[in-house]
Formats: structure tokens, C-alpha cells, sequence
RNA sequence: GGGGGGAUGGCGGAAUUGGUAGACGCAGCGGACUUAAAAUCCGCUGGUUCGCAAGAACCGUGCGGGUUCGAGUCCCGCUCUCCCCA
């Protein structure tokens, strides 16, 4: 007989609901117990999209709730919530395509989401469940914009945005590809629009020295500190020869090469290309700025392989020596970094030295150390060629200086020192960190509270939010760049409340980030309509003592949630100025193994050596890919081959899931087949968590079958107790087992190590189903370490072992030291280091003993006989080696 | 190009500080039960060689070196691969 889940498991779920057993107290509530320590285990909350669950989702959520079951039975207070970042793109592009409102598709979704969710078994405090697009939430939402606002963080500016006239609306990025609209394929250009943005750059040093506290992992720190890109080095004003008002500021990384700037470089978009363009070349730099107003970002700094620019028929002076170096526009310079200005020093910067080459620049070599006439040198060295002090500096010194012979480091503080005396530049830290673009022209995302009067932005004050959404009866784009909001237009009017003036509303909305920089707060609190948070409910709570979520939200969900809370640590709603302390990725789960093999257009199958992007490498002709079965191959070398052709090599490897390859595992069907508690623990079974792995459907029966092994082992065909449980007393081997199990799964749980800890229960239960009595005092702790795992069987083991109420908060196993100790030690015996035997000894025998054991054995004397003994090497408990020659 | 992972049987993986490589599971093979199948239970299962057997030897953790009595683990140099950034 095997473990009933589709009975069981719903019954256990019914009693976890109507008890309300994973309701969780807090300050201020009556049964709240404030001398338990506390443990805050967060997941990342979904984003409830049409398709349901995915297999990857209850990977993470899994392993946070055998957190959250383990440390309520050690006895801590744990908030352990669930909720839905319900805002975003998919829910709007479904409205425009069947003109249902997002609201309602984001409920059915969420409905899906919460089945799925409860169908698992996780300990949520369902009480506790929040849905950003909630106006109870957004409310709260608004209200943290308000802050930003009133600190100077939130602020307007004229931001290219992607805009297609066919459609009527603007894009965002992930609806353009390869230079067109993802719907209908229509030309789509760059837009300046104004638009929100918030001062993240403001926190950028706080942002990146509060990394070094977090137990994060190591590389999404580094994620977010080459995301913030600080970078130490100067600005410098270069003066405009016949434009005695103007000036042209560049940052730069390398002041000390200074001497060898042979041009200068502005983004197409920098204000001064139009004062200073001479009218000769004015008809090419203009049609050159329409050509880059089409490109990206990314194409206009990485997928570009050849440089494009023109001259502006102007110069610079260059304020160390005074001479003139031509100004040209070209677009791999950005105006959104640094100053939308660079000098170009070919010589050691590497797209400098490809610019001039391509356009026919001075190269000018100030650092040595390399060969310039070759490549751009960008290592340290001594610097040469770099010396004015022999002449007048006209306007700007009376005198040069001179920084020949110095390091680079020395160069670069004279350098600084030169241009601060002299009032040309300073020494600077520059991020790469931009501005947050906070608005979206979207319909389904949070109403900013800001109303225009006389055309000039106001706040609204608190007590009038939230700012909800107007229902619209279409989701049109408006034919403008504004939103779809912009057509909404008895919402759109309105009045101050301040001073009762006719008012307009934004019409942009946040973005999808908004809601999730601090959801994690409005757990502690989700039914606060007086503030986001009670203070005393967040002190207890915070910070978050663990954090499982996906590793494509290492830089940005995680950097803006960490400026939202730093934020509001200033204005004196939270108390820690970190939100998270501990941070898990799990890894991503790839579709089950699969073996491809190809064909040429003869048939003929074609070795998966000579395959690359689906073509033959040598012929250049495609080749049709097919998929073949696992007993058609095998293993030949250092690949896999097909058996009728061996010299063919094929694929073999897991493909991400996707739909279009067909490879996507739904839980619904795994949760129907093997039940919950297998899906758990497969899924923490398939290896370690934060590792990519792949999917496998025989691992889930494997893993079911153990579940099985576990049922019969402590029930019978009715509905009572195996005959061989006992209320007799364990034997010392049974007890030595279950408190090797016990210490063995308690140390794997702290250490997220849950495939190990699964696999040593399996181990306890592969010794428990030979023995012949199985006393409850030993059966029931290993129901009490399963239950983390496994709850719904477990629950039912423990009811079934007689007890009345559920084993939620019962006290984990605690290991008894005396019983893990062992009469007998095996240990292994090397001569020269390699094994030669393996003795038993009494656990207490001194090291001459099992030397004299050891050397007795025959297959050691074979080796140590006619040698001459060097040494004897004996670690206790380990190993004993003896060093011959 | 830069940064960070990773590479162990047919497969997923284990080996917590340098100490018996391959735990546990899958797949495979053999057996028991069964009219039969499924389920279940028992046994074997890295490779090669020797041996009737018990057993033994050699090789083996991507490749090449090194340190050490002893290296999957530490050091140096490579190859391949995944992720992120550019």
C-alpha cells in the first residue's frame, strides 16, 4: 500500500486552514509571545502571469518553508508571508488584445497562483497576503513617492523613450526588437519625453558600502558594485576657441594622460553641438544626430563594430598646454554618462584608439610601456611627452608644468593638484549608476500622486490618497506619447484640493519595481490603514533573516528595494539601513536531458562537432535537428554518439523550459501524480539549491517511492499502526541511528544543504525497514524531522502515532551526544598512501594497538615485508599510514 | 574583453577542516513473489586485468605540472562550459 496523498493532503491542508496553525502573532496581539527569538523567511513574491506555477517557483518556496516549519518547531517566532506583484506589461497587453481589465485578469491569475500555492502545503501566513495593485497597498506605495518627493529624490527630466508612431504609444524596452515594435513589426524611434526619475544616484556610495555587511552571495555583490561602477578621476574644462562663454566639461578616469588628448568627443544629444557646429559641416552633424536618434543604447556602444562620428569644424583648448584639438560628435559617447563629453586619448584607451584610427587621428603616446603604433596601452608606466613648463599657457597659466617621468598614480594627483589651482577641472568620483526612470506611459501600474496646476507639478497632500485608477472602458493607447490614462478624462480633471484650482493629473504610472522595493515591510503590518508600518511591529521584525529568490533580480529588484529602505531609514520609518541579511539564489531548474541529432538535407546524420547555430560549420548548410531517444545513444569518450552511426556525436544536454520547446513542467500535473510532499522533496532532493539542474521525472518517482517506504513503515493496510511499532524501548544501534539522523539533517537544514538531509533519512529509513521492532520513541522524532519536508505525511504519521494536535510546534529532535558513540571504528589502513586494507578496532584502543592490528593484517604485511619502515602516521578515527622504502 | 561560478560513474549528485572517492537517488543487470504484469522485496552495479573462488593488482574526480606520508579538496599553468557585465 502506498502513502494516500490525494487524501491525505488535503485533509492536512483543510486542518492548517480552519486551525489557522501557521497564523503568526506579532507585537501587539494578545497571543503574541515576545521572549521567543524571531525569524523573518521571505520569498520572492510572484509576478501571477496567465500561465500559472512554474516548477522553479516552489524550488525557492520550498526550501524557505522547511525553514520556516524547522525554526517554529526550535521554537522561534516566524513570519513566513505570501504575496503578488500583480502590476506589469503581460496583464496590460491582454486588455488591449481582448479588452478585459487588467484587474480582472490579475485576480483570476492570482486565484490560479494561491490554489497552487495552498496545494503545496507551504506555512504561510495567509493572513498576511498582500497584492500590490490593491489600493489598500498602493496607497502606501504613493505615500513612499511622497517622501522621495519631499527629499529632493524624485524629480522630472526629458528622457528619450522609445515611441511608435503606428501604434500610438511608447515602448518599453523588452517591446522593441532588433529596432522594431514586437507587435506588428512597425519602425519605433527615440523620443525625448519627460518623465520621472529618482535620485538613486544620491545613495550610490551608501548603496555600495552597505555590501560589504550583507551575507549575500559574493557574486551579486560584485553584480551591484560594477552596477554602481564608481569610478575615481577628474572633470576638466576645456575651454571653446571663438566661443569665449562656452566650455565643454569631460569626466575622466585618467587625468594623467591629459597631454596625449588629441580630440574631443560629445554625445550627439550634448547642448553645445549646436552652438559650436561651424556652418560647414552643420548639414553633416545634423543628419548624423537623426541617425542615432533610431539607435540604442547597446547598439550604440557594444553591438558596434565600426566607429562613426563627424567633425563639428570646432576646437578645444586643452588647459594643460593650450592647444587645440578638433571636436567631433560621435554616438559611442552617451549623454546619459558622465558629462556627454570625452577627451579622447587614443593612445591608451582602446575605442578611443579605434576612433582615430578609423578617422585618421594624431595617436600620441604619454604613458610608455607599449608599443602605440600597434594598440592603445592602458597599463601603468612613465609618463612622457607630457610637459608644458617650458612655455605661457595664454588665459590659463603663465607657466606649464610638467608630469614627465612620473607613475601614472603620482601623474594623476599633480595633474588634479594643476587643474584646481588653476581653476580648469577637479578631482571627481563618477558612478556608472543612472537615475532610476521611474514612469511608465502604462495604464496598469500605481497613479502618481501628483496633480499639475498652471501646468507646474504638485503633490498631493496624504490624507487624499490613495490616487486610484479610473476605470476605462478601452485600453487604447491615447495616440500620443501619454499614457492610456490621458483618455481618461473625467479622472484626468481635477481640482486641487489645496486651493481648489483646476488641476491635471500625471497620466504616467510607476513601474513594475515600484511595489516590490518594499513589500516586505507591509508584511509586518499588512492591515495598517493609519501607516505603512507600526514602528514597534518593525523593529521586532526587521530585517529579513533570509531571502530566497532568483538570481535575475541580483541587481536591480535588490538595489532599488536597498535605496527605498535607506530612504525611508532617513525619514525614520525603519530602523535597520539594511532590508535583507542573508540572500539565497536558488538555481534554475532546466527542462529534462535531451539528445539531439542532425541531419543534413540528404539525411545523412552530421556529427553535432561540425554544428553551430543550426548550421553545418564546413558546408555552411543547414542541418535539421532531431530528437532522439536516450537507448539510441551512448557514451563515446568524452560525448555521446549515436548507436547506429558511432562516429556521430550528438547533443546531449537540458534546455531551459520554454514553451515553444515544449519542455515545461507543470506542478499541477506532478502535485495530480506523485502528490505534494513528493514535489518538495524532489525538488530538494535534485541536488544542491542554489545550482542549475535539470529536471528529471524518474527522480520524482524515486523520491515518491520513499515516501511509500516511510508509509508502510509506520502504518498498515487500515487505518492504524504497522505491527511493528512498539511502545518497547529502542535498542542502542536504533538509537545511535536516529540521533546520527538527527544531527545529520539538523546541520544540513541550517546549512540549506537539503538533498544531503534527505538523503540521510533515506539512509535512516533503508536500517529501519530491517529491524524488526520499531519502537515509537524512535519512529516519532523521524516523523518530527520529516515533517519540514514531507508535512502532509507527516502530520498524518503523527495523528496516526496518537497525537491529537498537529505537529507544527512540537520540539525538534535534539541530539543525544552518548548514544552516537560506537564500540567499534572502522578505519583504513595505507602503506605509502594507497589503501591496503580497512581494520576494526574497539573505539577506546590506543595508537599502539591498532598499529600492531594494522601491520598484522595480510595484505599490509605483503607491502611492509622486506621495506624499511620511515614512518607511521596514525590520525585517530581516520587513518593509518605507514611510509616504507 | 572583464568579473563570477562550474567540470566527479550511463544520469542527478555525495565526500563539512587535506585522510577509505562515488553516500543517497535514478537508470541498468540478476533473483524472489505473481498465471502474468505492475507494485514490493533481496542482491550486483566506475574501468581494466589476473583468479575456479575467496580475493588481488593497476588505472580513475576536465588536461599538464607542483606541494604533501597522503590531493576531488591546496598552489601554478591550460582547456571546455554556464551566468552576469561590457
Amino acid at each position: 500500500m502506498s502513502y494516500p496523498f490525494e487524501t491525505v493532503e488535503p485533509k492536512w491542508q483543510r486542518y492548517w486552514e480552519a486551525r489557522r496553525t501557521f497564523r503568526t502573532p506579532g507585537p501587539g496581539d494578545p497571543d503574541f509571545d515576545p521572549n521567543k527569538p524571531k525569524y523573518y523567511v521571505l520569498d520572492m513574491f510572484p509576478y501571477p502571469s496567465g500561465a500559472g506555477l512554474h516548477v522553479g517557483h516552489p524550488e525557492g518556496y520550498t526550501a524557505t518553508d522547511i525553514l520556516a516549519r524547522y525554526k517554529r518547531m526550535r521554537g522561534y517566532n516566524v513570519l513566513h508571508p505570501m504575496g503578488w506583484d500583480a502590476f506589469g506589461l503581460p496583464a496590460e497587453q491582454h486588455a488591449l488584445k481582448t479588452n478585459t481589465h487588467p484587474r480582472i485578469t490579475t485576480e483570476a491569475n492570482i486565484a490560479t497562483f494561491r490554489r497552487q500555492l495552498k496545494a503545496l502545503g507551504f506555512s504561510y501566513d495567509w493572513d498576511r497576503e498582500i497584492n500590490t495593485t490593491d489600493p489598500a497597498y498602493y496607497r502606501w506605495t504613493q505615500w513612499i513617492f511622497l517622501k522621495l518627493y519631499e527629499r529632493g529624490l524624485a524629480y522630472q527630466a526629458e528622457v528619450p523613450v522609445w515611441w511608435c508612431e503606428a501604434l500610438g504609444t511608447t515602448l518599453a524596452n523588452e517591446e522593441v526588437i532588433d529596432g522594431k515594435s514586437e507587435v506588428g513589426g512597425y519602425p519605433v524611434e527615440r523620443r525625448p519625453l519627460r518623465q520621472w526619475m529618482l535620485k538613486i544616484t544620491a545613495y550610490a556610495e551608501r548603496l555600495l558600502e552597505g555590501l560589504d555587511e550583507l551575507d549575500w552571495p559574493e557574486s551579486t555583490k560584485e553584480m551591484q558594485r560594477n552596477w554602481i561602477g564608481r569610478s575615481e578621476g577628474a572633470d576638466v574644462l576645456f575651454d571653446v576657441a571663438g566661443f569665449p562663454d562656452e566650455q565643454i566639461r569631460v569626466f575622466t578616469t585618467r587625468p594623467d594622460t591629459l597631454f596625449g588628448a588629441t580630440y574631443l568627443v560629445l554625445a550627439p544629444e550634448h547642448p553645445l553641438v549646436d552652438t559650436i557646429t561651424t556652418d560647414e559641416h552643420r548639414p553633416a552633424v545634423e543628419r548624423y544626430r537623426r541617425a542615432t536618434a533610431a539607435k540604442s543604447d547597446l547598439e550604440r556602444t557594444e553591438l558596434q563594430k565600426e566607429k562613426t562620428g563627424v567633425f563639428t569644424g570646432a576646437y578645444a583648448i586643452n588647459p594643460v598646454n593650450g592647444e587645440a584639438v578638433p571636436i567631433w560628435v560621435a554616438d559611442y559617447v552617451l549623454a546619459s554618462y558622465g558629462t556627454g563629453a570625452i577627451m579622447a586619448v587614443p593612445a591608451h584607451d582602446e575605442r578611443d584608439y579605434a576612433f582615430a584610427r578609423a578617422f585618421n587621428l594624431p595617436i600620441r603616446e604619454v604613458v610608455s610601456g607599449g608599443d602605440v603604433s600597434k594598440e592603445a596601452y592602458t597599463g601603468d608606466g612613465i609618463l612622457i611627452n607630457s610637459s608644458s613648463e617650458d612655455r605661457e599657457i595664454p588665459g590659463i597659466a603663465e607657466r606649464g608644468f610638467s608630469i614627465n617621468g612620473l607613475s601614472v598614480a603620482e601623474a594623476k594627483r599633480k595633474v588634479i593638484a594643476w587643474l584646481e589651482a588653476h581653476g580648469r577641472g577637479e578631482g571627481k568620483v563618477n558612478y556608472k549608476l543612472r537615475d532610476w526612470l521611474f514612469s511608465r506611459q502604462r495604464y496598469w501600474g500605481e497613479p502618481f500622486p501628483i496633480i499639475y496646476v498652471d501646468g507646474q507639478p504638485k503633490p498631493l497632500p496624504e490624507d487624499v490618497l490613495p490616487v486610484t485608477l479610473p476605470d476605462l472602458a478601452e485600453f487604447k493607447p491615447s495616440g500620443t506619447p501619454e499614457g492610456p490614462l490621458a483618455n481618461a478624462t473625467d479622472w484626468l480633471h481635477t481640482t486641487d484640493p489645496e486651493t481648489g484650482k483646476p488641476a491635471r493629473r500625471e497620466t504616467n504610472t510607476m513601474p513594475q519595481w515600484a511595489g516590490s522595493c518594499w513589500y516586505y515591510l507591509r508584511f509586518i503590518d499588512p492591515h495598517n490603514d493609519e501607516r505603512l508600518v507600526d514602528p514597534d511591529k518593525e523593529r521586532y521584525w526587521m530585517p529579513v533573516d533570509l531571502y530566497i529568490g532568483g538570481a535575475e533580480h541580483a541587481v536591480l529588484h535588490l538595489l532599488y528595494a536597498r535605496f527605498w529602505h535607506k530612504v525611508l531609514y532617513d525619514a525614520g520609518v525603519v530602523a535597520t539601513p539594511e532590508p535583507f541579511t542573508r540572500l539565497v539564489h536558488q538555481g534554475l531548474i532546466l527542462g529534462e536531458m535531451e539528445y539531439t541529432a542532425y541531419y543534413d538535407g540528404d539525411g545523412h546524420p552530421v556529427s553535432a562537432a561540425f554544428v553551430k547555430e543550426g548550421v553545418h560549420t564546413e558546408t555552411g548548410e543547414p542541418v535539421t535537428a532531431r530528437k532522439v531517444a536516450e537507448d539510441e545513444v551512448e557514451k563515446r569518450g568524452d560525448g555521446f554518439v549515436l548507436k547506429s552511426h558511432p562516429q556521430v556525436l550528438v547533443d546531449a544536454r537540458s534546455h531551459k523550459m520554454s514553451k515553444s520547446r515544449g519542455n515545461v513542467v507543470n506542478p499541477d500535473e506532478v502535485v495530480a501524480r506523485y502528490g505534494a510532499d513528493a514535489l518538495r522533496l524532489y525538488e530538494m532532493f535534485m541536488g544542491p539549491l542554489e545550482q542549475v539542474k535539470p529536471w528529471s521525472m524518474k527522480g520524482v518517482e524515486g523520491v515518491s517511492r520513499f515516501l511509500n517506504r516511510v508509509w508502510r513503515l509506520v502504518t498498515d493496510d487500515t487505518d492504524g499502526l504497522a505491527a511493528a511499532v512498539t511502545d518497547a524501548a529502542p535498542s542502542k544501534e536504533q538509537l545511535r541511528t536516529l540521533h546520527q539522523t538527527i544531527r545529520k539533517v539538523t546541520d544540513d537544514i541550517e546549512g540549506l544543504r537539503f538533498n544531503t538531509a534527505i538523503a540521510a533519512m533515506m539512509e535512516f529509513v533503508n536500517a529501519a525497514m530491517k529491524w524488526e521492532a520499531l519502537p515509537k520513541a524512535v519512529v516519532e522524532p523521524f516523523v518530527l524531522l520529516l515533517s519540514p519536508f514531507a508535512p502532509h505525511l507527516a502530520e498524518e504519521l503523527w495523528q496516526r502515532l496518537g497525537h491529537a494536535e498537529s505537529l507544527a510546534y512540537e520540539p525538534w529532535p535534539a541530539v543525544v551526544e552518548a548514544y552516537l558513540e560506537e564500540e567499534e571504528l572502522a578505519l583504513a589502513v595505507q602503506v605509502n598512501g594507497k589503501l591496503r586494507a580497512t581494520i576494526t578496532v574497539p573505539a577506546d584502543a590506543d595508537k599502539e594497538a591498532i598499529l600492531a592490528r594494522a601491520k598484522a593484517e595480510d595484505n599490509v604485511r605483503r607491502f611492509l615485508d622486506g621495506k624499511t619502515l620511515r614512518r607511521e602516521i596514525y590520525v585517530p578515527g581516520k587513518i593509518v599510514n605507514f611510509v616504507v622504502s
